[in-house]
DNA sequence: AAGTTTTCCTACCGCATTGGTAGGATTAGG
DNA sequence: CCTAATCCTACCAATGCGGTAGGAAAACTT
């Protein structure tokens, strides 16, 4: 259970593009020179967020991407969606109802097997997580860490492990 | 994001060993019958599953699998983990300190960049909710599940995508 | 009219992992 | 002994991932 590299290269992406959010756009080439990340890689990850109308393009010269629209409103469940594709626990939970078939074993007329239960209060967790965090709230953090002021930003932003 | 088929079969298998908690261990052919599920396959799962000292075996004719602990004492988070490894949401999060190098970029002297803020959100996410569920619960609603007299116990567990 | 800078698109490659099989050891009961 | 079971290892095909290469097409610059 791992997020790929993909989808963190897709947020480094989205939280630099949110950092300079003036209306010039800019070119993958200056991200991935200061972020260290490989260029042509970036463009396959950064079609994807196109795609998803999380990114707007300018092309020649110049140009470059820029947020679609302002970072509070941009949540990191469409960031996430938009690069891995849907956010399920396991393969049958993607959509395939067009096709009427069930492809897994864990529904049975309406019924839920405790395996797809447990899934779904993973998966439930996950997006929950996703949903709650905005990409403008990864740039203020981002931010932040940059001056070293505000001590541990990370305490406020876990409260889950100390709950249980 | 998604989960293996690996884990999918492990937490039947465990599911089916809890349903017939008596002393006489089960065979994993019985199971993988009556599952529908490629017994060498689950051979290996069930290895991981000895391996973390979740489940115990007797060899011989009349062997087979038990649950070394009651199921209300095993939480799907020490399943999860004996079946795929640490639930970490990103490859850099598995515990190299032995090697001392960081083999990502996340951490910088003790800093958090915004994407390992996110992944540990998500993460923690994840494991709450695999720890809050215990094998007891899932063997129960497994059980209630062949009676559907419970209307629909996926109420409490879901209201995450009716919220928005 | 070049030439340059960018986005865009597609194909390819090596590698790791996954789901699954095969074949055989070892242990215990009948 | 034979059989039923756990164990163990090697192997296989398929998939996906991270990454590269080689261009087009679009827009700005000179």
């Amino acid at each position: 259970m791992i997020f790929t590299t993909k989808a963190e290269y897709g947020v480094r992406l989205l939280v630099e593009l949110g950092r300079q959010s003036s209306e010039s756009p800019v070119s993958l080439k200056a991200i991935a020179e200061s972020e260290g990340l490989p260029l042509a890689y970036l463009e396959r990850i950064v079609a994807l967020l196109k795609r998803a109308d999380l990114v707007e393009s300018t092309r020649g010269a110049h140009g470059g991407y820029r947020l679609a629209r302002s970072a509070d409103t941009i949540t990191m469940d469409e960031a996430v969606v938009a690069l891995e594709g849907s956010v399920a626990p396991m393969a049958c939970f993607v959509d395939d109802s067009d096709d009427g078939r069930v492809l897994c074993s864990h529904v049975e007329d309406g019924e839920t097997c405790a395996t797809k239960f447990l899934w779904l209060r993973v998966q439930g967790g996950v997006n929950d997580a996703l949903r709650r965090t905005t990409l403008a709230e990864l740039v203020d953090f981002s931010s932040r860490q940059a001056v070293p002021a505000g001590a541990s930003p990370l305490g406020a932003a876990l409260p889950i492990h100390t709950a249980a």
